[in-house]
DNA sequence: CATGAATGAGAGTTCATTCAT
DNA sequence: TATGAATGAACTCTCATTCAT
């Protein structure tokens, strides 16, 4: 086939890039999952890509970015993911129930990215580091949602009368918690169990 | 020259020597818990320490066992702290309250340790380091005697028949995010109102 | 296809392709003279000249080629020029304003040549590199016609007994001290006032 | 001896550090005239010095720095030489003689840093750079001594009427090219011919 | 013929660690 | 024992040049 030469060049290009673009960071979470932001070296992520170490610097314009990038397009993925499956939950127990398993599958597909997120996001957090703002937002975003949910839940009496970011909060250092622990005792399949106490814990501990 | 006794000469010895590496290690925590582990370096803890930078080199042999010693330092304190004060509670709830409160006010008096007990030592763990075998014991060590004491109150019938170690592991998690919000807002004062909610929602969830 | 004259076709082609070279040339002068050979970026360049980077390669064997091809060109035009004014001189005092003449207004129009030629050009002379040996010799072309000229004159009696080639290198450097005054305080228009200072002060030395 | 340690001990280090400096600044010298400024490589510096690269580092912070001081230092030293000489000659003719033959002198002793002066330096000048602004200064020390001398003499009806300043630009530019000559050719002794060659001709050009 | 994405050698700089004093 | 000047391996990033399209 020889159709589209011109009318459909420059898409290609535009996709060429973007699919460039993805491979890069896929490489870059697989290797700063694997040793850490300070210990991983450019170089082995273009090995990692299979691309020469300058080809990095036409498609990110440092070392950091690369690593913001990655951080930001899973955090956005898994922000998607969430809200899909919050939407089709019926009512807050579904919802709650969403909300969980949802981040629980993301573990077990997208292990790297969450290893950077728990551990090397944070510690950037703490210290000064301005990145991007975007990031934030969109890392914050489940939480919010999660606090949308409760605050309405409470309007109509569904559950006990608490502050909903307080339980937002709680949600979210408690599937933290899950997770952390699956990322530790990998293998272990006890993770079913642990979903388990953690929601009836909280819909106990909710519930009028 | 007056020959130093063996039995007087070394003890002082060995004591001005162990007192010089707690000041390093008090140096070193102020200085990682500002700029964080790889911003962090040598000769900053040096100046910090009021010493010479060769001289850290004669009490530890590396800039990360600095670090690790810090850590596992602070994370004594805390664990014999903790300790003690759950022994002075008289049943579970009061010994749950205790360890809430006892880690919250070592925030308060240890904010630099905490900041890097939660954010560095995290990502260091993850990624292969194998660290002090020590540190890890110690660390979960808190965690253990929640179980201990949960097992016990379950089998009192005290509390409801759950897994003392999956609650323990929660009880950590809401602490652990409880000292990261009073982290991120410091000053805002909420911080009563959150401990209140967190202890409120695990008595509710875990009594009979 | 219509298979080219061997005659027609290929003068044509050449003609393009020379063109071509004067082109990059050009725009190689521009971003040489504003940023200098070590800051000028290759494609700095192809911008300039709206091509391709790597369609300077296929002119150009490399950067320094085209710096020195650049250079050259414009020498060879200096002294085209120096050659025709100083041959419509009719006696020694009239050569000599015509080439500093000549010299001064070269500056205004080729005001990106000429900042070359006098900063990096003899940075590089200095340092070992070779350098076109067609470069030197056009460049010493104008000072060689001085020479002859005084040469000449004094044979004639027209001007004390001097060494006619120091005479030469005298007016060459006053020449180029009054480019840099002009390349340096541009627009402080006491241009005239200097030229007839230095042509003033070499026509008192000279006559008898 | 044993004498002064506490008392000599600090100038001794301080006179150490001095003595470093002045090492490296040498051996950048070396160096910089042999390759020029932009082919220089830190590591050349260092091993000409032989002292390690990081080395370096402690008494410069960077390659540039390294450069201007090298230029500075020599500037102020030849400024030095030039103010001492022209001020033991008793009229204006003796002190042109003396600003011309101690800077012919400076270039037989100091070829590496007239080398530097003469193309790398006036290069950075070009092209925006700041620099230190001390250098500058300095560095048209010499002229304006010149200018003052040359007033002064018109102002006694020594020489004739004319611009001071103009006066002085043309001396330093003669010399300028006599010194360049004698780097081109180096050893071609025709050096004493051309240095009279251009002070003959000053004289006849200024005297009454 | 024209292009610009890809490359990797090589640059300046930092810093944990050593060791002569 | 205490020191900090010295070190060089290792880092991130640049850019002249190539070559598949």
């Amino acid at each position: 086939m020889v159709i589209s030469s011109e009318s459909g060049g420059r898409p290609r290009r535009k996709q060429a890039i973007a699919e460039r673009r993805r491979a890069i960071l896929e490489a870059a979470r697989t290797v700063f999952a694997q040793q850490g932001y300070a210990s991983t070296v450019v170089e082995d992520i273009a090995r990692q890509a299979e691309i020469g170490k300058g080809t990095l610097y036409l498609y990110f314009p440092s070392k950091e970015q690369i690593y913001l990038a990655a951080l930001l397009e899973d955090t956005r993925r898994l922000d998607d993911e969430t809200r899909a499956a919050m939407g089709a939950g019926k009512n807050w127990r579904e919802k709650l129930r969403a909300y969980v398993e949802v981040r629980l599958r993301y573990v077990d597909e997208h292990q790297d990215f969450v290893r950077i997120y728990l551990t090397e996001f944070r510690s950037m957090c703490t210290h000064g580091k301005p990145l991007h703002a975007e990031l934030y937002r969109v890392s914050d975003q489940g939480e919010a949602q999660l606090a949308q949910m409760f605050a309405a839940a409470a309007a109509r009496g569904e559950i006990r009368d608490i502050d909903p970011e307080l339980a937002a909060a709680t949600v979210t250092e408690l599937t933290r918690g899950l997770i952390e622990r699956r990322l530790r005792h990998w293998g272990r399949a006890v993770s079913p169990a642990d979903r388990e106490f953690a929601l009836d814990l909280l819909c106990r501990a909710l519930e009028k």
